[in-house]
DNA sequence: AAAACTTTTTAAAAGTTTTAAAAAGTTATT
DNA sequence: AATAACTTTTTAAAACTTTTAAAAAGTTTT
């Protein structure tokens, strides 16, 4: 990436900056930094926002991107049942949304129905010459080099989502794994800004994990690290999903959680969250109301997905030695309930002296992290854009 | 470090480098090295090796250490039972060394017991002047940087043993974890060197991890980063020495298939081991004499310990995602037994897809891994010595 | 044996960083 | 309240690195 872009996706995370505080965070020499700021106020990208506080000594000259830029980023954020689309501008505020779209990824037309509505979205809201990429986030091996989900065969048309909807709207898109999606929100508008390893859990319907290593996400040597819900952990030999026994997944996700209420209410025993599913159609908005409110029976299998979670994060403690770990994604509007059963698994299965080393906390983005995530990868990906036209 | 220190790192790991070559290691340009590379010809630290082979061009100078150079390296490798002592050159050569010497680090007078035989083994073989530095390697949660072993209480003088030898022989010393420096051997000298993400696992009387993240050690936030030993793999709850239930250490180090051995002879069964054990000072020399015989029970319990070992390698496939993991240590002799349960486990708990991107590999140094692992050490902290006299 | 191709090495130009000095503030002292 | 001392940003010059281009030294093909 060269230099003018670098600084343009710093000043769309941090909003106004310095050219001391970007030659710093760039590890780049004032003089450089310097010319670049002249030639981007030249080409009016950027801004003077005036002068900064005093923090001891002369009073730096603020700069940020230029409102008035026609450019904006269309998200479209994936999960096992839900879609969302936000259209949004630079300064990151959403300008339109449509959230919480049924959409079944198992349904043999998700891929056309997610272009619909993307189509539909699109055509009302936003001229597609201003659009400067779209960014899509969904579960599984997503490669985003290559921009394959190769969770899908070849003849599902889900494994070429990005290509569909990139040759459908002559617009840069770009995709990438939802998990990894949420742990680089968390990274930048989160609680991991000043974290160099990082943990990010992306509790949802299953239980993803986003790594950050010196500041950058981490993919392996293939692209598939991060396979936390997959790990044998579990004593319970459930048969999983992915076909094997033991995976955390069967017992530390959202949709463990439900199934295990469900099946206590089949087996005759109260609980609020009976009458919620059958009112909302997200079942783990249902699951989390029910939490909310206080309900004993959700509260105890919440519980229970926490202690295991906490068992998971006690491995994840071990081996990496992170700085902090976020619990993220749907679930952490449950934090308060996961929370102490995740401190007494780690407590049982961690060395105190490794597990003191890291804080664990709940994340402060709640639902939104998926969506700041995979907008800030479209400007990752395509911030060079607003310089060429 | 400084371009010198860098040639001369990569010369002593090479042996022989053309300008270009290192050039292209370091990612520094070729005028800057040929002017670094002139400098230490003059200054005869380096000397001119001829041409290299054609590869279809021009042929390249090579350049090599001075075999003259009065400069050594002592190391010290330590184990829970065992220590061993070296002195070697810059051509990796090993010039006297005093093997296996029975020394428990739980003994209270282990460190005086080390710096007596240390003492005793320079006098003996080198003068002090001509050391670049002391390596040593030791298990525990050594902080390389502090120089301190945090295994051990202040109060025990192991705490303190790198500051002890460096005060007593006023020789530059510079301590790590065995695993990692185990884990560098393997990326320098073994079957990681082509492989940026590498995980190797060190079995010996525990099971230790060294990871290798973009071809360096991957230590975590603080330092604390691969205790594999303590995850909470095993399904029999028996007791830790950590203090915790359920370790993989307990079913998947050397110690652990020596305990089972034992208490199936106890309880009748015949093995070879119980002749071995009284004959040979060491246990876990005995144990691989005994499964190299082909001891029926010997291979028996080192085949669980493999499949412990497997289920612990399925948990870090999937987190990590590396090209590469590598059995190393002592336990690396018997690692044809190991292998096909090692290869059970992963099969077993692992989605395949994952599974085959990383190689599973024995190693092939065997017992030199940590003696090179600990030399390397050394060379990467103080080879600037041989450029200052 | 000459031409075409490869690779290393040298030389010049372009670019970047480092260092030093100047400018613009803030805080402490008299 | 004015001055001195201290901080931090910005500008300018010098030092250093890298990039690019050309030359040199081989090897392989025709």
């Amino acid at each position: 990436m060269e230099l003018k872009e670098k600084i343009l996706t710093y000043l769309y995370y941090l909003k106004e900056q310095s050219i001391a505080g970007l030659s710093k965070s760039l590890a780049k020499s004032t003089p450089i930094v310097t010319k670049a700021i002249n030639e981007l106020l030249e080409q009016k990208i950027i801004v003077d926002k005036g002068l900064a506080a005093s923090t001891g000594g002369r009073r730096a000259a603020l700069y940020s991107l230029n409102e008035n830029l026609d450019n904006f980023i269309v998200s479209v954020s994936i999960d096992q049942f839900y879609t969302s689309i936000y259209l949004s501008n630079l300064q990151q505020e959403i300008l339109a949304e449509e959230v919480d779209i049924k959409l079944d990824l198992t349904d043999p037309t998700a891929s056309a129905n997610i272009l619909k509505h993307l189509r539909i979205f699109i055509e009302s809201h936003i001229d597609a010459k201003k659009v400067i990429g779209i960014g899509i986030s969904m579960p599984g091996f997503v490669n985003s080099t290559t921009g394959l989900n190769n969770s899908y065969t070849e003849d599902n048309p889900l494994h070429y989502l990005k290509n569909t909807l990139e040759t459908e709207f002559n617009i840069p898109t770009v995709i990438d794994n939802d998990s990894r999606c949420v742990a680089w929100a968390e990274k930048e508008f989160g609680s991991g800004i000043n974290s160099t390893h990082t943990l990010v859990i992306n509790l949802n319907w299953g239980v993803g994990l986003g790594i950050i290593i010196n500041g950058e996400i981490f993919t392996g040597a293939t692209g598939f690290a991060g396979e936390f819900s997959h790990i044998p952990l579990s004593n319970t030999n459930s048969l999983c999903s992915c076909g094997k026994r033991g995976c955390l997944e069967v017992e530390a996700s959202l949709k463990s959680a439900i199934d295990q209420t469900e099946m206590s209410i089949q087996q005759g025993e109260y609980s609020i969250y009976s009458t919620l599913s059958k009112t909302m159609s997200n079942k783990s908005d249902a699951l989390i109301e029910a939490a909310k409110i206080g309900d004993q029976l959700v509260i105890y299998h919440i519980g229970k997905i926490g202690y295991m979670i906490g068992k998971g994060i006690s491995t994840l403690l071990h081996i990496l030695n992170p700085n902090k770990i976020i619990i993220s994604g749907r679930g952490a509007e449950i934090g308060n309930i996961l929370m102490p059963q995740i401190q007494n698994a780690v407590n049982e299965f961690s060395i105190p002296r490794i597990a003191k080393m890291t804080k664990i906390e709940i994340s402060n983005l709640h639902k939104t992290a998926q969506q700041k995530g995979t907008t800030a990868l479209v400007v990752e990906h395509y911030i060079n854009h607003i310089l060429t036209n």
